[in-house]
DNA sequence: CGCAGGATTGATATCAATCAATAACGGTGG
DNA sequence: CCACCGTTATTGATTGATATCAATCCTGCG
């Protein structure tokens, strides 16, 4: 549990691999300047550790450069609630620098490389470059989008509709940051995890899940899920995709 | 529906009504000279009116000055969920306004006064006043950790859980910007309402606000809701309330 | 081989949705 | 002032969806 491991920094803000997706915004040399200052180094995580802890006060903002996780938050009786899944490019931690406390605990899927930067240098960022402030309040304006439409799936749709909305939804993330080239699994997580953000019992889940593989949309071997049909999904969930525009990252 | 009605500047913003409540940061002569030049005017809406469409392309942003609205999406076939509720002070249209296009769409609930600001001044307020930019993150974090309660609500939830939760929510909301003095009811909205934030039917919300009624938790009579019992009720929903920080507004 | 975590399944129990009325209330026109 | 009407709230009966319970089955791994 929560076995993590510090390491130096490695790459240079210049040569950051998540400059090359095309699903990134460019970043001015200014920027990317600017940026070499405020990264304070790399940590990485073993898959399965918690990153984050609610009610906590970290002092760290991080940009994830590899792998996968999920933001949560659980009642006071254990009952937990997956709020949105985190992949390479997400910034993390910004409520808890701005709102001086993690509301929500945010825990690994896959082993995780992030990139580290002090909360107290937030405010300068904003001061140095504009740019890089307008990106970040663009970036929590893109989570508060994807968590509504979250909501309207946990409080609206049914339990397929739902569960092809969460698959069509991680599958379409996954691509644009270059996962699912040639039938690589969506994401190695759980259905326990699944039922989690979709606010259904675990066994529901399962049966839910099962419908989708006999219409032949998904396949779920082992602990993968393979999205086989992402139209399909799409279509019952009555969704219509992510904005294919480019996005900011810091 | 929709009527609106514009109106001509009225209030200075060295004289805004929202400055006067002690929920809110103050702001350095600086930032309020800033913001009068941002203003470009005032707005007034009826009850029931839609002020922003999904969708749609809106040029303005606006900071609500007086009265109660809500944000809302759809499925294609017209089922609804109400994703959080507006309140004086708060900051609608600013996915808009980053996003390019709505997702979400907004309607009144009382009659309302909004204060409007042009979308392409935005870029410019980050560089000419970081604070202000960077309230504006910070007010993009708060919606984000709100939605973040209301997700864990309409996933984990019992039926009776999420609506203590989200009577007790709005009532700490609604005393912060001077409402509730004495027993004045909560707001004006219908079970209706109600239903669609909670993701529960019409019927089986008003068997459940029934229920808190019974354990005299709160008082539902007309067209309004009034709350007894603030603690019970966030003790029944496992809630901690809202932090009761100072928080800036635009 | 045996174990552990995850997936699957069938039976049953609950919760919440739907259906179908009815009641209460506010506003309107006569 | 009263009859009428539309909206909202309320209620009981029934159906349907999802949760819970309790096994069993895999599969990767030491």
């Amino acid at each position: 549990m929560s076995q993590t491991t510090a390491l130096k920094q490695q790459i240079a803000c210049k040569n950051c691999p998540l400059r090359k997706l095309d699903c990134f915004r460019e970043m001015s040399p200014d920027e990317v300047d600017f940026m070499s200052d405020f990264k304070s180094g790399e940590f990485s995580a073993q898959a399965g550790a918690t990153l984050l802890v609610e009610g906590s006060n970290s002092p760290h903002l991080y940009t994830v450069l590899e792998g996968w996780g999920f933001r949560y938050k659980s009642l006071p009786d254990g009952r937990r609630q997956i709020l949105n899944f985190i992949l390479p490019g997400d910034l993390i931690g910004l409520q808890g620098s701005l709102l001086n406390e993690m509301a929500h605990s945010i825990e690994t899927l896959s082993d995780m490389v992030l990139c580290v930067f002090e909360r107290d240098g937030l405010f300068d960022l904003f001061k140095s470059s504009p740019s890089l402030g307008y990106d970040i309040t663009w970036l929590a304006a893109r989570e508060e989008q994807m968590l509504d439409e979250h909501l309207l799936s946990v409080g609206r749709r049914t339990a397929i509709e739902r569960a092809a909305y969460l698959i069509s939804f991680l599958s379409q993330r996954a691509r644009r940051v270059g996962h699912l080239e040639d039938q690589q699994p969506l994401i190695p997580f759980t259905q326990t995890h699944v039922s989690d953000t979709l606010g259904l019992s675990l066994v529901h889940t399962n049966k839910t899940l099962k419908k989708l593989q006999d219409r032949k949309l998904i396949r779920w071997s082992g602990k993968s899920c393979y999205v086989l049909d992402e139209e399909k999904l799409m279509a019952i969930a009555g969704w219509e995709g992510l904005p294919d525009s480019r996005r900011p990252f810091l």
